[in-house]
DNA sequence: GTATCATGTAACTTCATATGTTACATGATA
DNA sequence: TATCATGTAACATATGAAGTTACATGATAC
């Protein structure tokens, strides 16, 4: 199963700086990502590698986004985050002459990569720009409703 | 993900529990299983709530199958196993109110379930009784393959 | 009936992994 | 050159799965 709480963490950090203007530390996004600036960096690495974010040092300095939210699918994301298969099958011992093994993985082998084609498919369909529109659009809804609240105990 | 050793190990017992034509004992299923009769019981308990698998006490007691492995699927011992989700994104807090977690869920809770519906359905594709065959088929082709070098050895 | 065998289960320990933390090096800007 | 920010190693903590021990319960054999 996936509780992967590293991509949905990393949303709320990208989201974050898709708000700012500027490069945003680590500092920062740890505030957003209920974290702490080591484990920022550490996630954040793997999404530079994939050339998703950039990263400076100094004054300044942080992170930023490195392409267009446009161009930024949530597959890529996710992949960046380190993902692992979404489904694999295996003995601890990942014992590859097991006969059960070989007669599980021959009867679904197959399955098992449709399933994650399907999944990363779904992901690949929304971009970080569609996601951080919604979120805005919540955002501001939100905003409304407390706003009518206080209001309404005038 | 999904690296549930369980459901592997589970299967090495059931296919055993064919194969065997009395009860099969926790110790022998621990051996078959590569674990402890402790964690046998442990994961039969759960199996046999399911009606898959029935367990008697004393002598000559021990886990038979409960239904012709004709009538049960892989999708009925996943879940059987404790099938967490397979999908489950969520930040650790598991708050309802994060306006992230919103956006992201609304963009692919009907994803999570369609891939967990597609993985459930292919499994239930799948009877004991297909894979039981499939793996006597291999061990016998292991066998002859064993033999064969034996004979060229001579 | 009682000795033996097998499961049922609670309690505890061990192990693996993800996350959090500290400390310090490196590079960039003021 | 002082300060700020990332980079990263090393260690600490937390969580959950798996393994273990111990003992209760029920069933069969004698």
């Amino acid at each position: 199963m996936i509780r992967d709480s590293r991509l949905s963490s990393v949303l709320h950090g990208l989201l974050h700086m898709i708000g700012a203007g500027e490069p945003v530390t680590s500092e920062q996004l740890a505030q957003a990502m209920a974290t702490n600036p080591v484990v920022v960096r550490r996630v954040m690495a793997g999404l530079r590698e994939q050339g998703l974010v950039r990263s400076e040092k100094g004054h300044g300095g942080g992170w930023t986004l490195a392409r267009d939210p446009t161009d930024i699918s949530l597959a890529d994301i996710y992949r960046a985050v380190g993902a692992p298969t979404i489904v694999a099958m295996g003995h601890r011992s990942e014992n590859p002459g097991c006969l059960v093994e070989q007669a599980v993985n021959d009867a679904l082998g197959d399955t098992f990569r449709e399933v994650e084609a399907l999944f990363l498919k779904r992901l690949g369909g929304v971009t970080l720009e569609a996601l951080a529109k919604d979120f805005k659009r919540r955002l501001a809804k939100h905003k409304q409703s407390l706003e009518d609240q206080i209001h309404a105990v005038k």
